[in-house]
DNA sequence: GCCGTTTTCGGCCCGACTGTTTTCAGTCG
């Protein structure tokens, strides 16, 4: 690490696994809980926190206090911590992947290596087929066949962490099997939560909550839905169920009266009701999932502004509440509003069979007027991106006279002539300067060489940033969820170079994409940079992708006015208008 | 280990379910 500054998720590994051996050596339970809100709180820093430690100023950070930051500190420049070095002495660092298996835990790894000698997952693999795990008290059959199976998956797909699963895939699910559960027991009301209503990116499971008298008939209908395997545990106000994609289902029942409180409860995050339930108790109040108990005993809500009411807070969306001052914010007035899913007017990022699309021109077009919007930029590929069939300059020509009569045939949507144009590999776009002039709008895109370095990658996007013709940058760091990493893109000087210019940067929609993703967005923003949201479309049902940009918006904390695509065309064009003639240009 | 409308010590969020227990500990969210 010599020179090098260690990155968050280093320190914040660390400090887990420190928090995890600690656990295992029987440590007071807050000094664990320490180490893993500190990691948490690392990892989900957007700033190097390791520069912060070296300058004395990580101890700004919640959670972080003096002896978290000279470990970092100790990290950043030793390149190692005594602390870890220490505790890897007396606890075998295997025993937390063990104790971090399902249904085991400190104490049940404590008890596998004082009574059998295992130190690792290998070796309870094989303690397990010797049959000798039934010597070890606390084990019994259940936990034993439960063991068998997680191990059996786990030589299956590999050693690393379990799935998860994307917004795209999980969201509709989600919302499927509630409006299942709703039709199954009329009158009950029931709502998608936890991380997925809070717009995560992917999820490990789905939490569904719901009110009704008659719980037992909405498990049994949960039970019953073609997308679930198993039933894996089952109690009076809490169920849990696989499903035949992996992913797991909670369902949490309550009485109406206290739905508000059940809402809040399972939206989490964690830290956001861990942080909430300590400022209750300040002010003798005890936050629970039942409702909000005081000396003059409980009081429950029926809906979720009635939670933080009772606490002095504003409302929190739930996008917002990951414990990261939302809630500091919200003691001191209203939140700034967020954009939504009605304050888009119109889309700016999709194809046709122009390029790679599934449908015409027209079809698109009158997807987009059935979703209520004012335009619609018909933006296919340019003709470097020759495997998505990009246009070439009189594909491009012949294109527009087919817009130009669609426009011409109707009043009730505008239709853009717009390109997604290759940013190429040495930073020059794709079109010259007067083929893009004649566009509506200018999408700009990398697509190819993105395993470039970072200074490169990064002047490569700042060249199309500088270009007066080029109105947003597509997907900026190329990334795909779970096939390929963001490229190196430095987003400090993109989001720098985009204020200044005045070009916006695409939240793109697609789950697979999500591309900027909500921290950079939030950079984005914080440096005065400006959005647009994209669905980044290829057929009709595609455009519906918009949803997922705006919880990623909502997540970076973007206001309307921060996304252009908020804005009517006319707006939008002369706004356009007037940063081509700041440029000298018309 | 962190932190302060209980300020530099003594607290630290709340509840559900399972399995193995013989009344509850461990684990999970």
């Amino acid at each position: 690490m010599a020179g090098e500054l260690p990155t968050n998720a280093e320190i914040a590994d660390r400090f887990a696994l420190l928090g995890d051996l600690l656990e295992i050596e029987g440590a007071v339970r807050h000094r664990v809980l320490a180490y893993r809100r500190a990691a948490a709180r690392v990892r989900s820093t957007p700033a190097s926190v390791a520069a912060m430690a070296v300058a004395g100023r990580a101890t700004d950070l919640p959670d972080i206090g003096a002896t978290l930051q000279s470990k970092i500190a100790e990290l950043t420049e030793t390149g190692t911590i005594a602390a870890l070095d220490a505790i890897r002495e007396r606890v075998p660092e295997g025993l937390a992947a063990i104790a971090g298996l399902e249904g085991i835990g400190p104490k049940r790894a404590v008890a596998l290596w004082r009574d059998l000698g295992v130190t690792d997952v290998e070796q309870l693999a094989q303690a397990v087929a010797d049959g000798r795990l039934g010597e070890v008290s606390g084990f019994g059959p259940a936990t034993r066949d439960r063991l068998v199976e997680q191990l059996a998956q786990r030589a299956a797909r590999g050693a690393d962490h379990a799935e998860r699963i994307p917004l795209g895939r999980a969201l509709p699910l989600a919302e499927e099997i509630a409006a299942d559960l709703r039709a199954a027991v009329p009158g009950a009301r029931v709502e998608v939560a936890g991380s997925l209503r809070r717009g995560r990116e992917s999820v490990h499971d789905i939490d569904i909550v719901a009110a009704t008298d008659r719980p037992a008939a909405l498990q049994d209908a949960l039970a019953a839905n073609t997308a679930v395997e198993r039933v894996l545990s089952r109690g009076d106000a809490a169920m849990a169920v696989a499903t035949h994609v992996g992913v797991r289902i909670e369902l949490a029942i309550g009485p109406p009266g206290s739905f508000g409180n059940l809402l809040q409860h399972a939206t989490g995050s964690a830290a956001h009701n861990v942080r909430l339930r300590e400022l209750a108790v300040r002010r003798g109040l005890s936050v629970s999932q039942h409702g909000i108990a005081g000396p003059e005993g409980t009081a429950a809500m029926a809906d979720e502004d009635g939670v933080y009411a009772a606490l002095g807070l504003a409302p929190i969306p739930p996008e917002l509440r990951e414990d990261a001052g939302e809630i500091e914010a919200a003691q001191s007035g209203p939140l700034e509003p967020l954009v939504a899913l009605p304050d888009i007017r119109g889309e700016l990022h999709s194809h046709t069979t122009w390029s790679d699309g599934t449908l015409g021109v027209t079809a698109m077009v009158e997807a987009a007027r059935a979703l209520g919007y004012g335009y619609l930029a018909i933006s296919d590929h340019s003709r470097s991106l020759a495997m998505a069939g990009g246009l070439d300059a009189d594909r491009v020509r012949r294109q527009w006279e087919e817009i130009d009569e669609e426009n011409a045939r109707r009043s009730d949507i505008t239709v853009l002539k717009a390109t997604e144009v290759d940013i190429l590999a040495d930073g020059r776009i794709d079109f010259d300067d007067e083929l893009l002039a004649g566009f509506d709008w200018v999408t700009a895109s990398i697509h190819s060489a993105l395993t470039q370095d970072a200074e490169r990658i990064t002047r490569r996007v700042l060249a199309a940033v500088e270009s007066p013709f080029v109105d947003t940058i597509g997907h900026p760091t190329g990334r795909m969820l779970g096939r390929r990493d963001a490229a190196p893109v430095d987003i400090g000087r993109l989001a720098e170079a985009a204020a200044r210019t005045g070009t916006l940067l695409e939240i793109n929609g697609q789950p697979r994409r999500l591309d900027l993703d909500s921290q950079m967005a939030r950079r984005a923003l914080a440096a005065g940079a400006r959005l647009t949201i994209g669905a980044d479309a290829h057929s009709a049902e595609a455009l519906g992708y918009i949803r997922f940009g705006v919880l990623v918006a909502r997540r970076a904390g973007a206001r309307p006015d921060q996304v252009a695509n908020t804005a009517e065309w006319p707006a939008l064009a002369a706004a356009r208008a007037g940063r081509l003639r700041a440029a000298g240009l018309y």
